[in-house]
DNA sequence: ATGAAAGCGCTAACAT
DNA sequence: ATGTTAGCGCTTTCAT
């Protein structure tokens, strides 16, 4: 049996408040220097330890901050999960919040999920799903407090990577490079990140006279499948079929790079000599590449920081911006 | 303010644990139909969701276990971290457990760690650390379950991938394919996982007769950091200036066997041809490699359920095994 | 089948 | 400076 402060308090024949105000550093109180003496010596001894379950009921709060990610084919093993939830996480230690990584709760309907998230576990909420999943409009009328991560949710607080800019940087960039045929490789699924990016995309070429930028969608697993499905073989041909082959392509994301160097490599064909890629994101760890990313590096770091920042703000009650955008940088790697 | 079984029972004129018998399914409960009818709506309709906290706090559960790792310079971001986590995340979820995954507690003693383990807010821990963490000794000694994540643990149970098997397999592969001179590459920093892998490569070489197996140590960050620090260049240098060049490296995990694979490509050399490479744990993404990489690959699923058995049998107050192993199988992939 | 009472361990309000 | 009382929301006796 855990000790109490109420076995404190029978042991030195105080008052359990009293106990409690010691041991919990009560604001403004000031107890006589003996009993504080005994009760710290007798917590020791005893090897009390305060019950933040008890402290949480009281409190209605738990220090806890919660993860859910309604893409439930998506697991931490994923390098841009593992990039995200690896900033928030040193963010929420710097702070002292705890994260609760929720499940995916797989084959359970939105009411139970969203029963799961509002049963006073936790203080907020990071989210990272879509706009369409039935849990943003629950929470987006529930008093939990949610910052959506990564993607842009318009009923949500969001805190997203500038994907505009970024898309900028990577045409002004493959541009001065002699690359003129360029070609923006996004997945069929909708998210408001990448709509954003194609829209800049088509909008930069066509400030520099090309009007018809190529914009081809593909689906691809990627993650921890084991097998490759072969999409980005069969994008690449699509690419290569071209009337005019593009000298370069544009990823939405860093794994589509990397399974599109691949295509490349069983082709024997080199980027960046025979067709630039460069990605986005950033999640990748370059140091176990054979060849590094060019790519747009996304501050993970600060994105999480934004993210805690906003979600804490909501959690004291305050007004928090619908939208935060993070500076992103081009990160230029071997491939482009 | 959330409603509470209480305003459901005021509401209905019923008494509180009433409400809260029907709709926590109480066992050996029959509540008449008209009775629970009414209940049942009430909640639906004035939003009800029960208090986990309060649950907690009266049941001393929380159907949440926590993970830890006491190596302060991993994060999630980690591919190995990943993998484990992603493991444990997937079968947690399965079991309807939650996971909090605790802060590294940066500059906090070992006594304060411990406390934040042991306020009731987690049913049980996976610990990944190493043996002479001075939180193990608290932990041992504790009530609390604990289970070592894939480094063994003397004083705690442990599940951990079968490591001399691996080894085993490794040599025995890479001698059937021709290699006579293998070396080792292990990491000076302690632990037993690795001593076990060098143990049992010393002895698989004896076995053939090569009784002066090389072995070199050497220590690498890994991980996110942003710039290769060079170590695996060294380590290649010393490889090719042994008097007798070995033909192939026994890598103790795969991000050093993909820093290794980077160093050869700086030199020109390609694996297999000039330098054979394995890893071991299977914990990077084959798809995004240009290079399939030849590994030990440790079935992360498998592992963390086991790992969950054993601290489910702790929690229900059961005996659990000292050390549970997990098979391995080798990974042919394009290295060797 | 339901209600009354108790208590999980803590903090906060009020009284002394 | 300390004690008394109350209550967070729930589950579990025990009584009816």
């Amino acid at each position: 049996m855990p000790v109490t402060s109420k076995d404190i308090a029978e042991k030195l024949g105080l008052s359990q408040p009293t106990v409690s105000r010691i041991l919990s550093g009560t604001q403004g109180y000031r107890a006589s220097t003996e009993t504080r003496q005994r009760v710290l010596e007798a917590a020791r001894e005893m090897g009390y330890r305060p019950n933040a379950i008890a402290r949480s009921l009281r409190g209605r709060r738990t220090d806890i901050v919660g993860f859910h990610t309604g893409y439930n084919y998506m697991s931490v093993r994923d390098a841009y999960m593992a990039a995200v939830l690896g900033g928030l996480q040193r963010v929420c230690d710097a702070k002292r919040v705890d994260i609760l990584l929720l499940g995916v709760f797989h084959g359970r309907n939105t009411d139970d999920i969203y029963g799961e998230l509002v049963n006073g576990r936790i203080d907020g909420l990071f989210l990272h799903t879509s706009a369409e999943d039935p849990l943003v409009a629950e929470l987006a009328q529930s008093a939990l407090p949610v910052v959506s991560i990564s993607d842009a949710i318009p009923s949500l607080p969001s805190v997203v990577a500038d994907d505009t800019d970024g898309i900028r940087q990577t045409v002004d960039y493959l541009w001065s490079r002699g690359h003129r045929r360029i070609a923006y490789i996004a997945p069929e699924r909708h998210m408001i990140s990448v709509d954003r990016r194609v829209e800049t995309f088509r909008e930069e070429m066509a400030k520099r006279r090309v009007s018809d930028a190529t914009v081809i969608h593909r689906e691809f697993t990627y993650g921890d499948a084991s097998e490759d499905d072969g999409n980005l073989d069969e994008t690449l041909n699509t690419l290569l079929a071209l009337p005019e082959r593009p000298t370069a392509a544009c990823c939405w994301n860093d794994p589509c790079a990397m399974h599109l160097l691949r295509s490349c490599a069983k082709l024997g064909m080199r980027a960046p000599r025979d067709l630039a890629v460069v990605g986005f994101d950033g999640s990748l760890d370059q140091n176990l590449m054979m060849q590094t990313l060019t790519t747009i590096a996304v501050p993970w770091d600060t994105l999480a920081t934004r993210a805690l920042e906003v979600l804490r703000a909501q959690i004291q009650g305050g007004e928090v911006p619908r939208e935060t955008i993070v500076p992103v940088t081009l990160l230029r790697g071997e491939t482009a």
